[in-house]
DNA sequence: GCTTTTTTGTCACCTGGGTGACACATAAAG
DNA sequence: CTTTATGTGTCACCCAGGTGACAAAAAAGC
């Protein structure tokens, strides 16, 4: 009892993503699409895999999942139908961050994100996703780190917050990466969402096990280490 | 001691954020934008403001900032120099979803979005930052998602999920918003990073405080309950 | 309808991390 | 070089939420 859904311009055009688009751009990009029926359990695309297509969930419910240090999943997201997803697609050279599966019976539209693009903006795909990377870019790092969080012990939740630092403060030094920064044991415990006390419990431990070092009130981080106490396979992303 | 920095098109092409753009792109983006000094602990904008700035921190570091249903904050993040930041002024209509307040002394360049997008891509403001909202506006919601889970309990987290569950497959009913999933406690679990045990608890609970009824497997939810119990501002966002 | 499988509801028990309190160290300010 | 303020280190104690276990209830299969 699968039939190909209608998919024609008005039906597009009432979902929301595309509600200001023209009528000869939705009808140039569902000729661009390919459309598949997806059944419940499947899995549509996995983390790690190259991001190379843009989805429209047609019909049924999708879902976006993430496996954790300690192999749970986390149910990122619900995916409701007229909703795009796959967005990683969109920015240049990225891999897929969550899983997706069909929650329930699925029809997905899948299109090049340059013909997304290209389509409805008519600007060079390069151009636009580089924009992406340069903005919301950062959204999509603090997403990273925040679902990662979900399911991790403190110790890990501090590893992964002080590797995110080292990213974006680190500078090499002899001994390690140094973050530029005089961050006291409260700001990491906001940023982490722990106690004050805790974070200081955690940080001599760290210290202990040699996976950071002050010296006076800057630290020094080896970011290998790091990410083995985070939990996370060793050299990604 | 506060002099102006030199912010001179070769400086700001070293930055990652632009090393696409043509000289000609970063001169005209440098002549529409406004330095400003911004001392350590000044805020730059509070949460619910019209987002209608992008700014580049051209020195310095800046701090994303949240507050709590229990009035704590929430250190969201840390801007690096050269990273453009409250980027919620790039989708139609938005409000700051953070605090921004400077972690040291900064400069801080502000730009007007359209500017920013038609300079750099030339495309239409409008229809750029419609395809940012059909796109990357699930990141930003399930951002502000996590970032609200953060400092809550597991009750509150529960009732932001079913929140947005409810704008998400919720349709009216006489009594309530009915969502049209079928979903397990098992899930919802997955969903808030819990057990589905306490889930369940919850569930009951929230059930008897008639923040939600079931029939048989389906869910009807009163919004500005759930609202209420995470602890939300009622009517917002 | 009856059987099997999947959910739900509720225990009793354990643990990671929150809280308050206070001494000590380090940095700023005078 | 003091004084004052701000961070750090370490307690003892408490609680929200995790775990395992199991019975009852719903769904799904047949």
């Amino acid at each position: 009892m699968v039939r190909t859904p209608i998919l024609n311009v008005a039906t597009v055009r009432r979902l929301k993503a595309f509600a200001w688009a023209t009528d000869r751009q939705v009808e140039r990009l569902l000729s661009h699409m390919r459309l598949e029926y997806v059944e419940k359990r499947t899995v549509l695309f996995n983390e790690g895999v190259p991001s190379d297509s843009l989805y429209l969930l047609v019909s049924g419910v999708a879902k976006l999942s993430l496996r954790s240090p300690d192999d749970e999943r986390v149910l990122v997201s619900l995916v409701a139908p007229g909703e795009l997803f796959g967005i990683t697609s969109l920015m240049p050279g990225m891999q897929r961050a969550f899983r997706s599966e069909a929650f329930s019976d699925c029809w997905v539209g899948a299109v090049r994100p340059e013909v997304f693009v290209t389509t409805l903006l008519d600007c060079p795909f390069a151009e636009f996703s580089a924009m992406m990377e340069g903005t919301v870019g950062r959204w999509f790092a603090l997403l990273y780190r925040y679902t990662h969080f979900q399911s991790s012990s403190l110790r890990q939740k501090l590893a992964l917050a002080l590797l995110e630092l080292a990213q974006k403060f680190g500078v090499r030094d002899a001994r390690g990466t140094l973050l530029i920064l005089k961050l006291t044991h409260e700001d990491l415990a906001d940023l982490v969402g722990a106690s004050r006390q805790k974070v200081t419990e955690h940080m001599k431990e760290l210290e202990r096990q040699q996976v950071l070092l002050r010296d006076r009130r800057r630290l020094i981080v080896h970011p290998d280490r790091l990410r083995e106490t985070a939990g996370l396979p060793v050299e990604e992303k």
